[in-house]
RNA sequence: GCCCGGGUGGUGAAAUCGGUAGACACAUCGGACUUAAAAUCCGAAGCCGACAGGCGUGCGGGUUCGAGUCCCGCCCCGGGCACCA
C-alpha cells in the first residue's frame, strides 16, 4: 500500500478491475429489482464540460448507492449526435460533420471512462448511425400512416442574404447571424407531430408523478395551458368583405362579449391578405410585420402596433358591425388567428384601444363597486370577475352565469359553442438542413405525398458533403433526391428535409434496453427496464425534451412497441455550473473576457476579494459578475485539467459537495483544495488502520454490545448518528451533507482516544468501514483501494450499505429537540 | 411580455413538521512543528461596538408565545418561451 495518496494510480487500477470483471454490464434479472438509472446524454461538442462532470456524477453516486441496496442496476450511456454544432463546425474547419462528430465521442467517451462511472458501455448508442436512426425513420411511416404525423405551413426565420433558414438561436437583434440581414417570416410546408391528440392525457398523468418536482410539473401543466371558453363567430359583413363567412375566435372571458368594440387579425390571416391586396398602406404595414424572427420572447416584447383593413364583422349578438384591424401581437399560430377584442377588461386591448382612440365599452361592474368608468391609466381590477352591466338580458350574472347563458344563446344561433382549448402546438419536426436523420418520405407527382417502404430503410445520410451554411446540402443533392415513386415507380423526388434532433432523444431511453437489437426498434427486454426509475439532467429541458419524450412514449405504447405511459418516475433537475467572470475593456465598447484560470485574486484581511489582475501581465481586470459557464464568457474551467491534476475521485466529491444537486454550482479552486484534503485524510486513516492500528484488535469482538469506555463508545453514537443522518439525506438526494456527515465521521474517528487500544481498534475498525462504504458511490476509486488494502473484501461494489446499529445507542437528536420544543410549548 | 425557480457570514452552504440561525467546508487571521518552505495539526471568528449592548436569513408589511420557514406587496438574479442542445 502506498504511504501516500496517490490518486492517478489507484484510479487506474480500480477502473482497470472493473473493467476485467465487467462489473457494471447487466442483464434482465427477475430475481431483483431493477433499477434503471439514467442520466441526459451528451451532445458530443468536442469534450466534456463542468456541467456534464456534475451531471454524471450525479447519475453514478445514485447508480452505485442503489446496486449497494441491492438492485439490478442499469446505467447506459451514449450520444446525442446530430445537430447544427457540427454544422458550423464543418463551416469553420472545413471538416465533414460526421468526421467532427465521431472524433468527439471517441475523445469524450475516454474522459467519461477517466471519470470511473459505473457505465454498461455495451449498450453505447449514437443517434446519427443508420442503426439507430432507421428506426427513427421507421416509426415516423407508422406515425404518418396512423395521422399522428401531418404536414402543412410552418413560420420560419429567413435570411434573404445568405437564402437559408435560420434557428432562433442564430437571429440576433432581428439579423441573421451570419449575413447581418434583416430576418423574415416565411411559410414553407413541414411536417408536424400531432402532439395535441395527447395534450389531455400528458396534463391529467402529471398529477400520478409523485417523483417529479413540482416546480416541472407546474410548468408543463402551464405550458400545455388547458383553457375552457368559447369559440365565437362573427359573421362576415357583405358590403365590406365582399363574401359570406365567418370570423373564428377564442375567448376564455366570453361574458364580456357585449364589451368587444373590434376586432383583430394577424398579418398573415386571409382577411387581412384580402384587405391589402387593394390597399398599399395596409400592404406595407403586413409586410412590415413580417419583419424579424419567429421567437415568442420577440413578439411579446415588441411595440404593440396595428392598422384597420376597411373590413367589418357583424357582432353575434347585438348585430352591430365591429372593424376589423391587422395587429402585430396576434399569433396566426394560436388559436384562430383572430381575437375579439375587449378594451375594457384586457390589459393588451385597454392599451391598444387608447393608442388608435378606439372605442371603450364597460360591461362589468366591479363587486366592490371600486370604479364605474374604465379610465387610464389601466388597473389590474379592470380585468376581475363581477357581475354584468350595460349587456342587456345578461345585466346582474355574474360570471360562470354569463358565460354559459352567452353560449348557450351563440349556440342556438349557430354562432358559437363551448369548447377546451391548449396553448400546445402540434410539433413542427422538419428541419432545412443537413446533419439530422432524414425525413424518409418521396413526393411522387402522381401519388403524392409516399412514405419509405420498411424494405428500403434506412435513408441514409450521405456522409460526403460539402457544407457551405447556404441551404441544405441534400437539396442540391441529385443522388440523393433522385428517386423512384414506391407506388407507381415513377420518377419522383425524396425529401431532403431532416428531423428535429429532439426526435432522437425522445426514444434513446428505450432502446437502451435493447440497444443490439437489429429487428426491431425495441424488443420487449424494454419492458423490464421501462421506465426509467431515475432520470437526471439540466433544468433547462424541464418543458421541451421532457414533454417530447413523455409524447413519444405514448405514441409508441399505442404502436405496441412498450407497455409504459411515462418514461421517466423520478426525476432530479440539476442546477447549473457558474463561475466568476473577468473582463478588460476594449476600444468600442468591446469587451475581452478573461478565463478564471489566467486570474490572480487579492484580498483583504477578512478574505474579501478586492482587486483581480491577469497572470500574464500582472495588470488589474474587471470582476464581472457570477455567470454560466459559457464559451461567450470565457469562464468555463476544464473538468480535465482537474482530474489530470486531482483524480476522478476529488473532482467527484468537490462537485457533490459543493452544491445540492438542484442548485447551482459556483466553481472554486479553493473548494477543490478542501476535497483533496479530505482524500488525503481519509487515506492516511486507512494506511494508519493497516499498519498500526489493526494489530490491536482483539481476537473476540466486543461490539456492538461490549462495554467500551465512556469516550469510545460516544465516538460510535457519534459515528452511527451521522450515518443514520447521512442515509436520509441520500434517500432526499442532499448529497452535500451526505458529505458533510462523512467529514464528521472522519472527525470523530480521528480525535477517538487511543489510550484503550483494543478497544479504539475495534471502533476504529468499525467507524472505517461504515466511512468507506458511505463514501463509496461518490468517490468509489479510493474507497476501493482502501477497502481491499484494509482487508474488508475484494470489491466494494456489491458491499451492502451500512445501516446504523443499535437503536438505544444511537441517541436520536431529533428526538431531543421535539422533546425540548414539546417543553417550550407546553 | 408570459411561465417557473432562487436570494442566509468574506465564499459554497446547513437548519428534517413554525422552535438555540450559520452544522460541514473554503477563504482569512493567530499558534505549533520546521533552518526555511510545503505538508500536517491546534485555535479564533456573523455584523456594529472599547464594553454594556444592539442588529442580523434581499426590501416593506402581516399572522404567531415564537418566522430563514406561513401570508400580502415589492426589488434583484437565474431558467424556459416551441429551430441551441
Amino acid at each position: 500500500m502506498q504511504d501516500k495518496y496517490q490518486p492517478a494510480a489507484i484510479e487506474l487500477a480500480a477502473q482497470q478491475h472493473w473493467e476485467s470483471t465487467d462489473a457494471f454490464r447487466v442483464t434482465e434479472d427477475a430475481g431483483k429489482p431493477k433499477y434503471y438509472c439514467l442520466s441526459m446524454f451528451p451532445y458530443p461538442s468536442g469534450k466534456l464540460h463542468m456541467g456534464h462532470v456534475r451531471n454524471y456524477t450525479i447519475g453514478d453516486v445514485l447508480a452505485r448507492f442503489h446496486r449497494m441496496r441491492g438492485f439490478n442496476v442499469l446505467q447506459p450511456m451514449g450520444w446525442d449526435a446530430f445537430g447544427m454544432p457540427a454544422e458550423n463546425a464543418a463551416i469553420q474547419n472545413n471538416v465533414p460533420p460526421a468526421k467532427w462528430t465521431y472524433a468527439n465521442i471517441e475523445y469524450m467517451k475516454a474522459q467519461l471512462k477517466r471519470l470511473g462511472f459505473a457505465i454498461d458501455w455495451s449498450r453505447e448508442l449514437a443517434t446519427c448511425t443508420p442503426e439507430y436512426y432507421r428506426w427513427e425513420q421507421w416509426l415516423f411511416t407508422r406515425l404518418f400512416e396512423k395521422g399522428l404525423i401531418y404536414k402543412r405551413l410552418g413560420t420560419v426565420n429567413w435570411d434573404p442574404v445568405d437564402e437559408t433558414v435560420l434557428a432562433n438561436e442564430q437571429v440576433i437583434d432581428g439579423r441573421g447571424w451570419r449575413s447581418g440581414a434583416l430576418v423574415e417570416k416565411r411559410e414553407i410546408p413541414m411536417y408536424y407531430m400531432k402532439i395535441t391528440a395527447y395534450a389531455d392525457e400528458l396534463l391529467q398523468a402529471l398529477d400520478h408523478l409523485p417523483g417529479w418536482p413540482e416546480q416541472v410539473k407546474l410548468m408543463q401543466k402551464n405550458w400545455i395551458g388547458r383553457s375552457e371558453g368559447v369559440e365565437v363567430h362573427f359573421p362576415y359583413d357583405l358590403s365590406t368583405i365582399g363574401s359570406s363567412g365567418v370570423l373564428k375566435v377564442f375567448t376564455t372571458r366570453a361574458d364580456t362579449l357585449l364589451g368587444a368594440t373590434y376586432v383583430a387579425v394577424a398579418a398573415e390571416h386571409p382577411l387581412a391578405a384580402q384587405a391589402a391586396a387593394s390597399n398599399p398602406e395596409l400592404a406595407a404595414f403586413v409586410y412590415e410585420c413580417k419583419h424579424g424572427g419567429v421567437a415568442e420572447a420577440e413578439l411579446a416584447t415588441m411595440e404593440k402596433k396595428g392598422m384597420p383593413t376597411g373590413l367589418r364583422v357583424v357582432h353575434p349578438l347585438t348585430g352591430e358591425y365591429l372593424a376589423v384591424w391587422v395587429a402585430n401581437y396576434v399569433l396566426m399560430g394560436y388559436g384562430e388567428g383572430a381575437v375579439m377584442a375587449v378594451p375594457a377588461h384586457d390589459e393588451r386591448d385597454f392599451a391598444f384601444a387608447l393608442k388608435y382612440r378606439l372605442p371603450i365599452k364597460m360591461v362589468v361592474g366591479s363587486p366592490r363597486g371600486a370604479y364605474e368608468n374604465t379610465v387610464a391609466p389601466w388597473v389590474d381590477a379592470y380585468a376581475e370577475q363581477g357581475r354584468l352591466v350595460n349587456s342587456g338580458k345578461y345585466d346582474g350574472l355574474h360570471f360562470q352565469d354569463a358565460v354559459d347563458a352567452i353560449a348557450a344563446d351563440l349556440e342556438n344561433k349557430g354562432l358559437g359553442e363551448k369548447r377546451v382549448q391548449y396553448r400546445l402546438r402540434d410539433w413542427g419536426i422538419s428541419r432545412q438542413r443537413y446533419w439530422g436523420c432524414p425525413i424518409p418520405m418521396i413526393h411522387c407527382g402522381d401519388c403524392g405525398d409516399v412514405p419509405v417502404p420498411d424494405d428500403q430503410l434506412p435513408v441514409v445520410l450521405p456522409e460526403n458533403v460539402e457544407i457551405t451554411g447556404r441551404g441544405s446540402p441534400l437539396a442540391k443533392m441529385a443522388a440523393f433526391y433522385d428517386c423512384s415513386c414506391p407506388k407507381c415507380g415513377k420518377a419522383a423526388k425524396r425529401e431532403t428535409d431532416t428531423m428535429d434532433t429532439f426526435v432522437e432523444s425522445s426514444w434513446y431511453f428505450l432502446r437502451y434496453a435493447c440497444a443490439d437489437s437489429a429487428g426491431a426498434m425495441v424488443d420487449p427486454r424494454v419492458n423490464y427496464w421501462a421506465p426509467v426509475d431515475q432520470y437526471i439532467g439540466g433544468i433547462e429541458h424541464a418543458i421541451l425534451h421532457l414533454l417530447y419524450s413523455r409524447f413519444f412514449t405514448r405514441a409508441m405504447r399505442d404502436c405496441g412497441l412498450v407497455q409504459a405511459s411515462e418514461p421517466f418516475t423520478n426525476l432530479l433537475t440539476q442546477g447549473m455550473v457558474v463561475a466568476e467572470t473577468y473582463y478588460r475593456d476594449l476600444d468600442g465598447g468591446k469587451k475581452q473576457w478573461i478565463n478564471p484560470a489566467d486570474v490572480s485574486i487579492e484580498r483583504d484581511e477578512r478574505g474579501r476579494i478586492v482587486a483581480a489582475t491577469h497572470v500574464a501581465d500582472g495588470q488589474p481586470v474587471v470582476i464581472g459578475g457570477t455567470e454560466k459557464m459559457s464559451k461567450s464568457k470565457n469562464n468555463g474551467v476544464d473538468p480535465q485539467a482537474l482530474i489530470d491534476q486531482y483524480g476522478a475521485d476529488t473532482a467527484r466529491l468537490f462537485i457533490i459537495f459543493a452544491s445540492p444537486p438542484d442548485q447551482q454550482l459556483e466553481w472554486s479552486d479553493s473548494g477543490v483544495e478542501g476535497a483533496s484534503r479530505f482524500l488525503r485524510r481519509v487515506w492516511n486513516f486507512g494506511h494508519a488502520f493497516t499498519s498500526e492500528v489493526r494489530a490491536a484488535l482483539p481476537a473476540a469482538r466486543t461490539l456492538p454490545s461490549g462495554d467500551l469506555p465512556a469516550a469510545l463508545a460516544e465516538v460510535r453514537r457519534e459515528v452511527h448518528t451521522h450515518l443514520k443522518q447521512a442515509s436520509y439525506d441520500f434517500g432526499k438526494h442532499q448529497f452535500n451533507t451526505v458529505v458533510s456527515a462523512a467529514m464528521k465521521i472522519l472527525n470523530a474517528l480521528e480525535r477517538a482516544p487511543r489510550d484503550d487500544a483494543s478497544a479504539h481498534a475495534e471502533v476504529a475498525e468499525e467507524g472505517l468501514s461504515i466511512l468507506l462504504r458511505l463514501l463509496s458511490p461518490i468517490t468509489p476509486h479510493i474507497s476501493h483501494a482502501l477497502w481491499q488494502d484494509c482487508g474488508f473484501g475484494s470489491d466494494i461494489v456489491d458491499v451492502k450499505w451500512p445501516e446504523p446499529v443499535e437503536a438505544a445507542l444511537v441517541q436520536d437528536e431529533l428526538e431531543l429537540v421535539l422533546q425540548v420544543n414539546g417543553k417550550l410549548r407546553g
